[in-house]
DNA sequence: CCAATTAGTTATAATCAATAACTATTATAT
DNA sequence: ATATAATAGTTATTGATTATAACTAATTGG
């Protein structure tokens, strides 16, 4: 025989405040919970601009890499192949990028950022400056090159 | 009439090493890298234990809160309450927590770790927490803790 | 008591990420 | 040189995740 599915009620002390002290303790959820804090700025930062985080990330790389290919990027963006696709589309339908075929190998695509393309790209990244400025003008700046160098030495592995 | 949708292919030098100066400049970047090396060795930290991120924290968070409803544990995860429902069923199945009507409030579930829970959670976290400092064993210490001080203040605003 | 609210649930829709397979082209290996 | 394998981009499709609407039952507050 089955016991019940439904249990008996129980008087239960109600719990007021959560705690997450014991996942304090981990530094990977402190920074999750930091990048969530900038991530929402972020989006609402480049909300005005029809940006996504990606499609923002995209511009700048194909703006600081002329000529780059789209699997590069895909890589770059740590993005499936097929799924950067309608990215770059919608990037080049408002002509923001450019995708040429290139002579040497014409299989590829060279991607080159367009004048509107950079003009907007210039502007969010402003606006994203002072918005992450905003965000961060309590924090030491002796403080904020300390995190920078251990943010990098994590994400790299590296000593220094 | 309309352009060609082909353009002319153009020669390319082509981008030998795609640079991300553009975007080191930014903080959230920095965070967003660093995290996901962290995320990486985090999910193939708990698949033996046939744990993701989120359910793993529901865990923890179920431990150190004994009695929590339903919509807090939502809250506190972030997680539309019907994505919860799911969650917490399969936590119940696998018998690692109860769901159990509160008396005082019929409408509502208090959520209790099991032993079996505790036991698993446990464990995970002992795993996770060898991980974690495998991974940040070249970090100084004292730039390891000026760094949580400031992801937690760019978290809450505060100054402090 | 009635209206409004809340907890949990169900069903569903929208979004996002992963996979397979295809064409065209280039590189490699006899 | 030619067959084979590999690569770039694309298409179609699937799967997983996340968000929305609507519902029931229970509680709260006038």
């Amino acid at each position: 025989m089955k016991q019940s599915k439904r249990p008996k009620a129980v008087e239960q002390p109600s719990v007021s405040h959560v705690s997450d002290k014991g996942l304090r303790q981990f530094v990977g959820y402190n920074m999750k919970r930091a990048f969530n804090a900038v991530h929402f700025d972020l989006v609402t930062t480049l909300l005005p601009f029809e940006l996504r985080m990606v499609t923002y990330t995209a511009l700048v790389l194909i703006k600081d890499n002329p000529g780059l290919r789209q699997s590069q990027l895909a890589d770059a963006l740590a993005v499936e192949r097929p799924n950067l696709v309608m990215l770059i589309d919608e990037l080049e339908r408002r002509e923001l990028i450019t995708r040429t075929p290139v002579l040497t190998d014409r299989r590829a695509n060279a991607l080159q950022i367009t004048l509107a393309g950079r003009r907007l790209c210039d502007k969010a990244t402003d606006a994203l400056h002072v918005h992450e400025e905003k965000l961060l003008a309590s924090v030491d700046p002796d403080a904020r090159k300390v995190m920078l160098q251990t943010l990098y030495q994590i994400e790299t592995g590296k000593t220094e």
